[in-house]
DNA sequence: ACATTAACGATGA
DNA sequence: TCATCGTTAATGT
């Protein structure tokens, strides 16, 4: 199976899955940061999850062979694997413990997405983006993230759904609580436990 | 109240 | 030089 993977480089701001686009393949992050959004018909654009170094991703359309619904693009300059359909496929049919481990990353899925729902609806803009920032240190999605991660404020902004003013004087108060360090284009978790904790704040 | 967009200058890579 | 950041003003709900 190993020799079926395949190995793409991308550089920042480059298009790893387009929208609409067959589901050919299940793709893991093996350095840098994409993200997946969505645009209407208006322009105007989602961001509805980010995908750090150590996630795999777009199995939901590969399970159900439908065009993905979504475009995926590098944040930075990313390193992609990619496992052909057919033989995630036969993996699945083929190995419990992968199969178990599969469930596993759904189901943790499932309750980050939970989790947001609740901190959107009864957070402030502060543990909006504490949530969101947190979510991409879930240590049972993305076991590998590092500590500082390169990610501007106007991306974070687009993932936490708050203008990137707003990110911007969260960020500041998550640093003022020593949750977080703020760097060019660059965010370092000082500690998660602090972030998490704001997070859950509302 | 509090968020959004637009706009500005400052600054880092 | 260009992206990013920090801030303010005007506007909307």
């Amino acid at each position: 199976m190993r020799k079926t993977i395949t190995v793409r480089s991308f550089t920042a701001g480059s298009t790893v899955f387009a929208r609409s686009a067959p589901p050919a393949h299940w793709a893991g992050v093996m350095e840098g940061m994409l993200k997946l959004d969505n645009i209407t018909e208006e322009g105007r654009v989602s961001t509805f999850a980010g995908v750090p170094s150590g996630a795999w991703f777009g199995e939901g359309s590969v399970l159900k062979d439908e065009p993905r619904p979504y475009a995926v693009t590098a944040l930075t300059d990313s390193v992609v694997a990619l496992l052909p359909r057919s033989e995630f496929l036969r993996l699945l049919h083929e190995s419990h413990p992968f199969a178990l481990w599969l469930i596993g990353q759904l189901n943790a899925r499932l309750a980050h997405y939970v989790a947001q729902v609740q901190t959107d609806r009864l957070g402030d803009t502060t543990a909006q983006v504490a949530y969101s920032l947190s979510g991409l240190f879930n240590d049972a999605l993305f076991p590998n993230t590092a500590r500082r991660i390169t990610l501007s404020q106007e991306e974070l902004g687009r993932l936490s759904g708050v203008s990137r003013q707003v990110t911007n004087r969260a960020l500041q108060e998550l640093q003022e609580r020593d949750a977080i360090r703020l760097g060019y284009g660059s965010i370092e978790v000082i500690d998660l436990k602090v972030l998490q904790a704001i997070a859950r704040e509302g």
